[in-house]
DNA sequence: GCTTTTTTGTCACCTGGGTGACACATAGAC
DNA sequence: GTCTATGTGTCACCCAGGTGACAAAAAAGC
C-alpha cells in the first residue's frame, strides 16, 4: 500500500528550486499540482511529443534517455528528488527532447508550465517562453548533439556537426547549402572531438558519396543527405 | 578600414531573437548596448571568470570552446550573427562554462543582464534569473559533462558521472559519500556511453585504487578522488 | 612573380574500448 | 530454505579511430 505523500508549502519552500518564491506562489502552485504515482518502469513522456506539462520529481529517481539511431539507450541524466523536469514544455511548440521513464517508484507533479510561470514570475507566458527560446534554445539544441554523439560513429558525429552548422550558416545555392564559413579540417575535427587525419578521411569519402562538395574552401552540403548518413529521419521541419 | 554597422529597430526587430519585442523595447535595449569590434582571435571572455555582460553577435563569427584536462581544445559551438550568447550571465552568481573568442572579425553588442530582462519581460531579474536556474541549470550542468566528455577518457568520463551522480545523490557518511541509488554497471555504462564490460573493469580499478568501495550494492565514493581522477582542478565550490 | 605558412591527403602502426562467451555471485520470489 | 533472475568479473579477439610522419596543394605575404 503507498501512501499519498504530504506536499505542504514549508516542504516544498525547502527545495532549491522555489527558495526565492513567497508562500503565497507556492500555495498557488501546489493547488494546481497534480500528484502521481508511478511506478517504476513507467514511461512518463516520450520524445517527439509535444510537451504541455511540467514536472516537479517529489519522491523516487526518474531517468531521462533517447533512443539513438542503433536503437541504443543513452541515459542522459537521472533526476533527483526536488528537480523540475520536462523543461521543454517551456519553450513555445517545443517537442520533448527526452524519453521520462521512472527509474524507481517515483511521486510526480504536474504542472502547466502557464501556470507555472505565471504564479511564479507574474509575467505572460508566451513572453517568458519566447525569451526563453531566445536564449537558452540553442543550448538545448547543443545538448541535443551533444547526447546524440554519444553513440555515434565519427562519420555520423561529422554528418550532425554539419547539419547544425548548415541550419546556422547555410545559404540556399543551385548546387545544395553553401556554407558562408571559412572551416579547416581541424576547426571539425575540434568541433566533433576527433583527430584532424580521420576528419580529413570521412570528408573525402562524404564528397566521394555527394553528401558534399567544395568549391575552393567553401563547404556545399546536402541537408538531406546529411540526416541520411546521421542517421536520423528524413527531415521533420 | 572598418565601418561602425547601424543597429536600428527595424534590423534588431527581424532577428530571431526579438521578433516577439515591441519597437520601444528593442528601442530601450540599443541605446543600452555597448557596441565593440573584436579582432579575429581576440578573446572576450575567459572560463571560469565571472559573467556581467549578455552579447549579441551582430556581424561575425564566433567560437565557444573549452580546454580540457589533457589541454586538447573543445570547439563547443559556433555563434552566428543574431544570435545571443553568454548566457550564464542569466543565471545567479554563474561563472563562465565556456571561453569565447572571435572566430573572424566581429562586431558585438553588450547589455547587462538585468538590462536585457527587465527591458523586454518587465519583471525583477532576481526572480527570473532565479527561475532560469531552477529550470534549465540542471540542462546546463548536462551540457557541461557532455563537452567534458568529448575529450575524456573512459575512466575520466566515469569520475565525472560518479561526480554528478554524488552531487545529486550523494550523502555524506564517515567512510565517504554514500550514494542512495541502486546503480547497476550497465546502468552506468548507459551513462557514459560506454560497454558494460568495460564499466566493470574500471570500476574495479577505482575500487583498488581507494577511490570508491561498495557495500553491497551501493556505492561510496571520494569525490575529492574522483575529481583527480576526472582531471579536474581540485575542488572550487 | 616568388617564398613562407597553412591546409590537405595518405600512409603505417598502435591502442582503447567494443563484442561474445561463460563462470560465478547475489538478490528476489516463493 | 531453494529456484530463478539479474548482476558481476574476466577472458580472447577485433576494429574504429588516435598518432606521427611526410608529401602535395593552397593561401597568404611581400
Amino acid at each position: 500500500m503507498v501512501r499519498t505523500p504530504i506536499l505542504n508549502v514549508a516542504t516544498v519552500r525547502r527545495l532549491k528550486a522555489f527558495s526565492w518564491a513567497t508562500d503565497r506562489q507556492v500555495e498557488r502552485l501546489l493547488s494546481h499540482m497534480r500528484l502521481q504515482y508511478v511506478e517504476k518502469r513507467t514511461v512518463l513522456f516520450n520524445e517527439g511529443i509535444p510537451s504541455d506539462s511540467l514536472y516537479l520529481l517529489v519522491s523516487g529517481v526518474a531517468k531521462l534517455s533517447l533512443r539513438s539511431p542503433d536503437d541504443e539507450r543513452v541515459l542522459v541524466s537521472l533526476v533527483a528528488p526536488g528537480e523540475l523536469f520536462g523543461i521543454t514544455s517551456l519553450m513555445p511548440g517545443m517537442h520533448r527532447a527526452f524519453r521520462s521513464e521512472a527509474f524507481s517508484d517515483c511521486w510526480v507533479g504536474a504542472v502547466r508550465p502557464e501556470v507555472f510561470v505565471t504564479t511564479l514570475l507574474d509575467c505572460p507566458f508566451a513572453e517568458f517562453s519566447a525569451m526563453m527560446e531566445g536564449t537558452v534554445g540553442r543550448w538545448f539544441a547543443l545538448l541535443y548533439r551533444y547526447t546524440r554523439f554519444q553513440s555515434s560513429s565519427l562519420r555520423q558525429k561529422l554528418a550532425l556537426a554539419l547539419l547544425e552548422l548548415a541550419r546556422k550558416f547555410g545559404v540556399q545555392d543551385a548546387r545544395g547549402t553553401l556554407l558562408i564559413l571559412q572551416l579547416t579540417h581541424e576547426d571539425l575535427a575540434d568541433l566533433v572531438g576527433a583527430s584532424r587525419q580521420k576528419v580529413t578521411e570521412h570528408m573525402k569519402e562524404l564528397e566521394r558519396r555527394q553528401v558534399l562538395l567544395r568549391d575552393r574552401r567553401k563547404l556545399i552540403v546536402h541537408p538531406d543527405r546529411l540526416r541520411e548518413t546521421a542517421g536520423l529521419p528524413p527531415d521533420e521541419k
